[in-house]
DNA sequence: CTTGTAGAGACGTCTAGATGACTTAGGTCA
DNA sequence: TGACCTAAGTCATCTAGACGTCTCTACAAG
């Protein structure tokens, strides 16, 4: 263990974080419990409060994870998710030897408005299906999606429960969706967001607007806003024959 | 002042920041002084760690800003949207000329290492040339950039001073380069990113880790990082035929 | 007029202790 | 067997106090 330097320009807590990085970088695994705070303290001689300050930084560097009750977690690290023509996120996932998993939160039918019905190429108040599902790789969430389908896609989604939504659409109704457009941007979470993803809510967001149409008639049916664990997810945007690339830390 | 309510299940630390937030709101201006925090802590009757807590939140949401030795200040609010009109890529905008201003920070010759050396299909330890440029729109900067580069491209840009590099590595050496794959990640700035670009370190930047290869030979001769300001910049990738959309709030 | 220093005021860090809330495991009882 | 309950373990919050570091101002010394 490095010793502490006391008065030396770094905080204490800064000191401690740093030991705590290079210790799970080394010795441990996604989803390893931590230590017990009180264990950590007495290891590093400092008060509790003090070791709570270095595992805040931990946690708003999204590196673990506190649950109430039980302990501190070690969180997964990345993963690249491409945009291109084809959006199949859980079919990709699956392909990567990783469980895919979606899981329809909410459904409603709404009117359109704003950018949802300029998007969707539909009158202002037209009837739109909305589905909010959570997107992960196992039990790890990497993004809450907003769903808004008009036309042949809304009608197909009405018997949609969860899985993979490109899937369901191609087989209820032979529908294939393209994405036309992307639209990025960042943002720290929204409350209700933050706690779907089980994250901090002082770690950014990546916002994707996503626009899709019906390949066989071009038609736009999908708008979708996605919002990434930006500490979890790159976004890929690739030219063809060149593929994409594996997470990297820098 | 609203009542704290001890038990209610809503932490003392989050009501406060929640009245400080209204009253922030209601009757302060950007970068006015807040109370100092043992008057605060002494106006709401909890303790200055308490009061700290509260404050740190609206921190975090970049709301306002803590000065070692002065005080705390409230930030600028309100120009997170619709600021840029033209959001494409950083060439795009530098090649349309407009307003478009590139100002060149740094110049230094480096070894390739780690992922620098990997996206450039170089040894480890080759020479590279980093050059990093200051993008704005008149004097509101918007992103901060990190070009490596090599071969033809590195020769050529070692006279560039500024302005658009696209088009001086064209007139220079008749170098035009393709953007071959975008990564984008987002996350907090680093404090010396976060100065350039004249932004607080709580508000997340947009990362773009661009390769860039030579259209006529397609050897990949620069990688380029860039961090746009995420309340100023939206990232748009559109399939041909498609316009890219103006800035949208939503 | 310039320079230097002391002090006040502000945020930053650390310690110490107490209590509350949530989760899990294991035992009790029907 | 199954449901319930209790206890232990763990994170969350709050209080109290002390000292460090940084910035600015005022005033004294040169």
């Amino acid at each position: 263990m490095p010793q502490l330097v006391r008065a030396s320009g770094v905080a204490i807590w800064a000191q401690i974080a740093q030991a705590l990085r290079v210790e799970i970088e080394r010795s441990m695994d996604e989803s390893d419990w931590m230590p017990a705070e009180p264990e950590l303290a007495a290891r590093f001689g400092v008060n509790r409060h003090t070791l709570r300050r270095a595992v805040d930084e931990l946690v708003a560097e999204g590196l673990v994870e506190r649950v109430h009750g039980r302990g501190t977690r070690v969180l997964a690290r990345g993963l690249v998710y491409g945009i291109g023509r084809d959006t199949r996120f859980t079919e990709r996932l699956a392909a990567s030897g990783r469980t895919a998993r979606v899981t329809l939160l909410d459904r409603a039918e709404i009117g359109a408005e704003g950018g949802v019905a300029r998007r969707l190429r539909v009158a202002e108040g037209a009837p739109v299906l909305r589905l909010r599902t959570l997107r992960g790789d196992g039990d790890v969430p990497y993004a809450v999606t907003l769903h808004f389908l008009t036309g042949a896609a809304a009608a197909a989604a009405r018997t949609y429960e969860g899985g993979s939504l490109t899937r369901h659409l191609r087989e209820a109704a032979g529908i294939t969706l393209d994405r036309v457009e992307s639209l990025i941007t960042t943002r720290l979470p929204l409350p209700e967001d933050a706690l779907a993803l089980r994250m901090p809510r002082t770690q950014p967001v990546l916002r994707v607007k996503g626009v899709n149409a019906c390949r066989a008639c071009g038609l736009v049916q999908e708008y979708a806003i996605s919002q990434f664990r930006g500490d979890r997810i790159q976004l890929s945007v690739a030219e063809p024959g060149f593929a994409a690339e594996e997470p990297q830390p820098d």
